[in-house]
DNA sequence: CCATTTAATTTCGTTTCGAAACTATCTGGC
DNA sequence: GCCAGATAGTTTCGAAACGAAATTAAATGG
């Protein structure tokens, strides 16, 4: 009864709000942390305008506002992209990268760096599969790794074909295979489920 | 590795905010969504202006305006307090209750509650103490129920004293102990702790 | 080759927000 | 009782964020 779902939303609304929210003394705004964060863990596919609009549940002229702003203080640098000559991608600049240090979210990775690996596993599987339940009421953004993800075909033992992502068909770096992907879709578990005793997944 | 720390407070804060952020085509905004929510959840003493600043990271004096504007839509009814004539605490109306239904953050709480209970008593103990940790750097609030909050002094068994908050020294009603507080602090878990296996408290 | 779709940007008006100033009330010491 | 300081709530105002719509450019698919 203390530990209901809805006392658990609320929580959870509460702890990224409080852990987001810059306390007035910081260089940046919410929306500013949040794009660097977004542009310093992304894979290389996801990391545009509209991926950053996707993670931030925005539009795609807000979130083109505030890279612009980010660039404008030097701290993303802009590469245009090589296969579609519309789409451009960001990198994180030095300062970006230094910058990152004061991010407020920081003290909620902190946090959670001091539960045991277990419980930390257990945290990402039920966030996962709550984020695949509003998703699908809506049509929201399921984030994952790109290890995770069922569009990652790797590159075959031979060597012969590269590593891409099935949904951009993109070309992927092996650094990318842990950063986090805008278009993710969660691997069907299958009868060898390494997680058995993991959230259940609706019927 | 792929389920880091890092990782996984990037998906908390994804997740509150694609789930509370409304599809706009909904009645209210997000700051409108969340105080009615947390008017209808926190105990009395919590439920008032400051109460839900504290709630949503925010200012008293923009906590006031979304909760005036509330109020205008017939949604809240204002109470002044009877102990101080400063204070004032809200009410849902009929209007607002009603209104509740569709809350955006509905579909994360109906998310929440396919899991099984077990699961959602450990994200809620997570959630919590990384609560507790974050408001331990800064000054932040810790949410939680007045059920578990050291600060609760229960009623005597021969019914001699009433149910009080040692914060507030407000008078509390039975219904008010499953309720948010914002002025919680988690009860110090003795040796007879009823989790053992629940989250590691920083030392 | 043309229609459609998609990526990104820009513009514009609205809303939200935070900081600071202000009022009213409570509290504690004297 | 009285005054200083703290606290609850509100208001004001300028800055930022936001959404919607229009625009440009490039890819895609008959």
């Amino acid at each position: 009864m203390p530990a209901s779902p809805q006392c658990a939303a609320d929580m959870l609304f509460h702890l990224a709000r409080s852990a987001s929210h810059p306390g007035s003394d910081t260089a940046l705004t919410a929306a500013q942390w949040a794009a660097l964060r977004f542009f310093a863990r992304a894979s290389r596919p996801s990391r545009t305008p509209s991926g950053f609009a996707r993670f931030h549940a925005t539009t795609r002229g807000t979130a083109s506002q505030t890279v612009k702003s980010l660039e404008r203080l030097g701290y993303l640098t802009r590469v245009s992209s090589a296969h579609d000559r519309r789409s451009v991608t960001f990198e994180l600049t030095e300062t970006g990268c230094d910058c990152l240090g004061n991010d407020p979210l920081r003290v909620l990775e902190a946090a959670l760096e001091k539960l045991p690996p277990a419980e930390v596993r257990r945290l990402c599987d039920v966030l996962q599969s709550s984020m695949v339940a509003v998703a699908g009421n809506q049509d929201e953004t399921v984030l994952g790794t790109c290890n995770d993800c069922r569009n990652l075909t790797r590159g075959g033992e031979g060597g012969a074909d590269l590593p891409v992502c099935g949904r951009t068909s993109e070309r992927l770096e092996a650094s990318d295979f842990a950063r986090l992907c805008v278009q993710f879709s969660p691997k069907v578990t299958g009868p060898e489920d390494s997680n058995p005793d993991g959230p259940a997944v609706s019927p």
